[in-house]
Formats: structure tokens, C-alpha cells, sequence
DNA sequence: ATAATTACTACAGTATGTATAGTACTACAA
DNA sequence: TTGTAGTACTATACATACTGTAGTAATTAT
């Protein structure tokens, strides 16, 4: 088997990440959207993990100049790229977690 | 698209679970053989996870009778069924992080 | 004008991970 | 049989990350 490096598992191998992405896999959302769909425990770590993907380049963040206070994130080419991973997640879990 | 819950992006969203399956998954090691292979900075962590692992049902540990030092643990089938994911992750290296 | 919503930040407390050291046991050699 | 090395961990202190609550500044709705 391909062997992934430390760096790679520890980019994919990552609670909020894969729950950010799935969030996102539909369309855009707004922070307290994600805040939401994620139910997440504090705006601290969702705002910590934004960030991050932002930098890592799997997110995008956009200021929409229509309503001023918006902000919304959506997904980059690379981010749509952890789809297919988070498939073979869904594959394994109704295979051995149902 | 089928979204994961939270659980199951816990289970698999994990470094160190990812980290050590992918380390056996070309045959059973030893605990010693582990520390090298995953290069893990403490092995209070590598147990701590590998206890984990044993509960979550994805590994099995055994004392071997013939050299009763030894003790190995190697994938169960539900292990085994978490390689495509890795095989997924691999993917994804390969066409955006390389 | 007031209330509600949005997108956060600050802060204290808790949980988890890291690094180093050490223990108990076995194996093998001198 | 004494010493040396390896295995499979545990103990402990420290650092980092996460959680929960509260609060702020800027809109937007009533």
C-alpha cells in the first residue's frame, strides 16, 4: 500500500476539519450557519479552524459587498478534493458502524 | 451528498487512529516496532491509543505464548476496512499537495 | 429608538498531548 | 551470575488545544 506522510494524516486526519468541509460541501455558509451545522461547543475553535483552513487553502473567505455584515466561506477546488474522503468515511461507517 | 455525523468523523477525523492503522496495515507489530514505524513523540500517547483502538474494536492486541515478552497487535477486519479512506487520503495528497 | 442578529474576541477552566524519566520483566552474553 | 540490552509499558510535569460563558462593534429589522 501508498503510505500517506505525518503531514498528510494530520491535515485529513482532523475532527473540525472534516466536519468544516462537510459543512460546506453544500454551498456556502455564513459563520453562524456553520456554527450551527457543525454544532459546535465555542466560536473560539470554529474561529481558530476557519483561520487555519483559510491558510492550509481549502477555504475560502469572502466579505459580500451587498450585505455589509456577511461573511461567508465556501469551499476551494482543494477543499472539494476531501470529498471523495469523506465518501469512503460515509462507505465505512454503514459498513462497520451501522 | 450523505453526510458523516459527528461520531464517525470522530472516529476516523483522528491522527493518531489513521496514523496507526496505516502503520498496520502490511501485518502485525509489536509495540516497540509501532514507536518506530509511526514515530510517535511519547509512548504514554501510543498507548493510550492503542487501548483505545483495542475498544473501538479496530485493532487486536495479543501475547504471544512462544516469546512471552512479546506482545502484538494487528488490524481486525473493521480495521482493515478503514484502507480505503487511507487509500482516499493518498488521493487527495497526490493531486494537491505534491 | 430599541431589539435582534452577525461575526467575532477575551478569558478562565478543563482536557488532551508531549517529553523525559523510570519500572518490571525477559533474553542473552561474559 | 552479573551485566547489558531490549520490550512494554507507567508516572509525572509541562505545554497546547478545546470548552463554556460573556462581551463587543457593526449592521439590520421593527
Amino acid at each position: 500500500m501508498n503510505k500517506c506522510t505525518a503531514s498528510e494524516l494530520k491535515m485529513l486526519g482532523d475532527f473540525w476539519t472534516l466536519a468544516i468541509i462537510q459543512a460546506l460541501s453544500d454551498g456556502q455558509k455564513r459563520f453562524c450557519e456553520l456554527e450551527r451545522a457543525v454544532n459546535v461547543s465555542s466560536p473560539t475553535t470554529l474561529a481558530n479552524r476557519l483561520k487555519k483552513l483559510e491558510v492550509q487553502g481549502l477555504i475560502l473567505k469572502q466579505k459580500e459587498t451587498v450585505d455589509k455584515l456577511s461573511v461567508s466561506y465556501e469551499l476551494s477546488p482543494k477543499g472539494y478534493g476531501i470529498l471523495p474522503v469523506l465518501e469512503q468515511i460515509h462507505v465505512f461507517a454503514r459498513k462497520f458502524l451501522s
